[in-house]
DNA sequence: GAATGTACTTGATCTGGATCAAGACCCCCC
DNA sequence: GGGGGGTCTTGATCCAGATCAAGTACATTC
């Protein structure tokens, strides 16, 4: 491992606080390998062997049921996947492939059920994670089950305003095909939310999001921190 | 607390472990109630100030937005809730009202955090409740993205079944109004999802689902441990 | 610069599920 | 036994979103 990428990854709240020796331990058995685009890294089903970090690059989490399929979330640096799998020692309940080429941190499970049991500034550090996790999904459910197919989409962009910094004008940060999965909805459908959102404040041209009328978004999105707050 | 109650929550995969010196500290601070149905016990965005167990009765824990709600899950003796929001000290993203006569313990949170601090036993015992609660609502954000409702009543008859035993014959355990917002689709479409069903090996009369031709069923359910087992 | 491939968009149509409106059933109470 | 208040069911209609079928835009390759 190149020594910038273990700094960066002792840098996670995940690691941060674990002991040095165990950090070195469990780094000791790690893999770093680089991946081109739209490989698949794990299918679900798999027990969960390695506990991933994505150093750089887009991974996508999707799972699949009858031949339909849908993305579940995305992972981009510094960020960890699959947490609950390799605790549980249980099989992955989703599959994870690149978008773009990415560079992956692999971290034997059983090192990491190791260490997690002895170490408890690890375990605490587990647990902060796994609850953060657990309430995403649940903002997720509500989300999807609460809101209409635009209603979800005028609020995923409010997010992604506030994520590049509240700027009138930002860049999707991945696919219309994948937004749509994620959203719950076909391209072609969210081809047209984004038609129906002009009448609401929002201009989006290719990539590029301009916001028109923040009024008029938010009154069509109704955010809530209960939904749309990470960190809440 | 009564000495029953008292056992019977000590014998809680997530009390099992603890220090005893821990848990009667706990359980020192807590207050156990008795509620009439229909009581709503916590408001989703209060802060998490206890922990809940039921002893007792049934609890709907749901949400709302923008005036509409939906039933996101049901707790039975002896399930806790909401964990995580104990834990990340943050406010609840779920409702929760009794739906009959019910008895809770209510472990204040702050008592719990501290001793989560303390306790690794407790600690540990934390990590593999939430991995459960987290991977169980992927599961449920599979089944709700990747099904049709005819097809989400289908799995859940089918683990509803395995949970009785395997029997031919059960009873629904709630109001079939209830189970509709649980399954994401209305009172009138679950109606039509059973009628739907009569043809495909169940038999739906009032509370009473009599599986008569269990391949019939589960070529229609598709069931997976990835969606459906919830120890998996 | 033409050819090809891919994502995206647009329009037409279809369908699953929601909504609206009654009616059936059931239970509890007087 | 006869209300009265629920839940549940049924039918008619409506609507959001999916699907199907072309098209457009844009990049890559030869």
């Amino acid at each position: 491992m190149k020594e910038s990428d273990f700094t960066e990854i002792r840098s996670l709240p995940l690691f941060r606080d674990m002991e040095d020796k165990n950090f070195d331990l469990l780094t000791r058995g790690a893999y770093v390998q680089n991946f081109p685009p739209l490989i698949e890294l794990i299918t679900e089903g798999e027990p969960s062997d390695f506990l991933h970090v994505v150093i750089d690059g887009t991974v996508e989490m999707f799972a699949a049921w009858n031949g339909r399929e849908t993305t579940m979330a995305t992972v981009r640096p510094l960020g960890t996947f699959i947490l609950a799998a390799t605790i549980r020692d249980a099989p992955y309940l989703m599959s994870a492939r690149t978008l773009e080429k990415a560079r992956l941190v692999l971290l034997p499970s059983e090192d990491v059920r190791n260490i997690f049991e002895t170490d408890s500034a690890f375990a605490r550090a587990v647990v902060t994670e796994l609850a953060q996790c657990y309430r995403a999904v649940i903002k997720n459910t509500k989300n999807i089950k609460l809101r209409t197919s635009i209603e979800r989409l005028a609020n995923y962009l409010v997010r992604s305003q506030t994520g590049a910094g509240g700027a009138r004008s930002f860049e999707l940060d991945f696919e219309k095909r994948r937004l749509a999965s994620y959203l719950g909805m076909t391209p072609e459908n969210l081809s047209r939310a984004i038609k129906a959102l002009q009448l609401h404040g929002v201009l989006i041209d290719g990539a590029l999001v301009t916001i028109t009328n923040q009024k008029d978004l938010l009154a069509i999105a109704r955010p809530t921190p209960l939904i749309d707050d990470p960190a809440h």
